[in-house]
DNA sequence: ACTTGAACCTCCCGCAGCGTGAGGTCCTAC
DNA sequence: GTAGGACCTCACGCTGCGGGAGGTTCAAGT
C-alpha cells in the first residue's frame, strides 16, 4: 500500500493479496475475467488498486464465502435489486448438496458396518448389476444362493437380467405405455427371473415380496440410484396392468 | 446386445449405455482413459463389450456412486487387497464435506434471518472488510454510526484499517514474535482504531469489549474466515505483551 | 552509478469428467 | 439405391484457479 498525499491511496497486487488472504494468481484471474479490475496502472504496467477496487474485492470475497460461483457473484454485484432471492436459491442448493452428501454417507456406513472386508466389492457389484431392485438383506441371501448355483448359471442369469433391463429402458425411452402388452410380458419375465434369484423357499419369497413393496420407493435413494430413473415404477405399472 | 450362439454375448456401446443408464460419451471416456475398455472390436472398428467388460463397468458404476473419483476407482479395482481403508478414507472425506456444507448453510440462514433485504450486501461487506473482528450485533451499530460519520471519514478509517491488517499479516508471515515492540504498537493502533469505530458511548464500548472476549474464538468459524488465519490471536498476544 | 533480489508482467499448460458438436463411416431396412 | 440411425475419431468447452517459463521493473544496498 502506498499513499500519495491527500488521502490518495493505491494498492499493489501483492500487498492486496496479503491483506485479503487471497493469492496474487487469484487477483490476476479476477482481473482477467473482469470481476475485480485494477482501475489504474502505473506507466510500466503494474496494477494499482483504488479504494473502490478494494471494496469490490472484499464484496466478492464475502459472496464467495457463501459458496457462490464467480458468475453468481458477478450478477449479484451487477444488479442492484435485492439479494434475498439469490441467497435463498443458494440455500436451497446447499440443502440439496447436504442431502446428497448425507445419502452417500449413510450408504458407506451401512456398507462398512454390514459386511466383511472381502465381500465389499462383490456386494457392490451385485447391488449394481441387479440394479438396486433388492434390499441389502436380500442381497445377502442372494450371495449365498449364487455360491451354490455355480458361476456359469449366475452369468447366464445376469445376461438375461441385463437384456430385460435394456429392453425395458428402451420402451421407456420410446414412450411405450406401461400397459402395452409387450411391456407387460417383460414385467412378467422380470418377476419370473426375480423368482429364480430368490429361489423357491416360500419364506424368502414372502420376505422378498414384502420388502419389495415396502421399500420400492426408498430403494433408489438408499442405493443411490437416481430417483428420476423410473424403471421400478414402470415395471410396477406394467405388473398392475397384467 | 447380440448373441452369437452358445452363450457368446457381446454388447454394442449404445445398448450398454441404455442398460447401464450412463451415456455413450461416458463409455467413450472410460475407454479413452483405460478404465473400462471394450475387449473386442468388429472389423469396422465398432466396440464390442464382453460380459467381463460389462461386469467391470458395473463395478465402476457402483464405486462411482460412493463418490469416488475415477482414479480412486481405478486403483480400487487394480489392487486386490481390502477396500476397507479406501472406503473409510472416503467416509472421512464425506464427513469433512458435510461439515463444510453445514457451515455455509448456517451462515446463510443466519444472514437471512437477521437482516433486512437491503442490508444484506452492506452487512457482508462490513463483515469482510473489517475482517470479522466484530459480531453481527456490533456491525448493526457500526452501520448506523457510519451513516452519521459521512462516507469520506468512513473511507479514511477503512484505509487505515486495511493498512493495519496488511502490516500485521506481514509480520505474521515474517515470523515476527507478537511481543515485538513494533507488533505491540500496531496492536495498540488496532485497538485505537476499533475505539473510533465503536465510538465513545461507554455502553457500546463495554458491549464490544465483552463480546470480543466471548467470541474471539468462534468468530472465525461464524463468519467463515479460515480458522488457521491466526491474526486475531496474534493481536491478542501482542495486546497481552503490552 | 551499479547491482541484485524481490515483485511484477504476460502467455500458456494443466486438473476432473465428461457435454457437445463436426465431419465422416457403417449398418439395416425399405 | 438410399435414408436414417448408430457408430467412429478429433477437439474445444466448462470451473477456478495453480504453477511455470521467460521477461521487465522496482527498491535497497554498495
Amino acid at each position: 500500500m502506498r499513499s500519495y498525499g491527500l488521502g490518495v491511496t493505491r494498492w499493489s497486487i501483492g500487498d492486496l493479496a496479503k491483506a485479503s488472504g487471497l493469492t496474487v494468481r487469484t487477483l490476476y484471474h479476477y482481473d482477467e475475467i473482469g470481476l475485480v479490475v485494477a482501475s489504474e496502472r502505473t506507466t510500466s504496467g503494474h496494477r494499482r488498486y483504488t479504494p473502490d477496487d478494494v471494496r469490490r474485492l472484499y464484496q466478492v470475497r464475502s459472496l464467495r464465502q457463501l459458496g457462490l460461483t464467480l458468475e453468481e457473484v458477478r450478477s449479484a454485484l451487477s444488479r442492484s435489486d435485492s439479494l434475498r432471492p439469490l441467497f435463498e436459491a443458494q440455500l436451497a442448493a446447499l440443502n440439496a448438496q447436504a442431502q446428497h452428501v448425507e445419502a452417500l454417507r449413510s450408504r458407506l456406513t451401512a456398507l462398512l458396518d454390514g459386511h466383511t472386508t472381502e465381500s465389499l466389492l462383490s456386494t457392490l457389484e451385485m447391488m449394481s448389476v441387479y440394479e438396486s431392485y433388492f434390499t441389502a438383506d436380500q442381497l445377502t441371501d442372494l450371495r449365498s444362493r449364487a455360491a451354490s448355483m455355480g458361476p456359469e448359471a449366475v452369468e447366464a442369469l445376469k445376461a438375461s437380467w441385463l437384456e430385460l433391463v435394456q429392453q425395458l429402458r428402451q420402451h421407456m425411452a420410446d414412450g411405450t405405455p406401461a400397459t402395452d402388452p409387450r411391456v407387460v410380458e417383460l414385467s412378467r419375465q422380470w418377476d419370473a427371473l426375480g423368482a429364480k434369484f430368490t429361489g423357491d423357499d416360500p419364506a424368502i419369497k414372502a420376505a422378498a415380496q414384502r420388502s419389495w413393496e415396502e421399500n420400492k420407493s426408498s430403494i433408489s435413494t438408499q442405493i443411490g440410484w437416481p430417483a428420476d430413473d423410473g424403471l421400478v415404477d414402470y415395471v410396477s405399472q406394467a405388473r398392475a396392468a397384467q
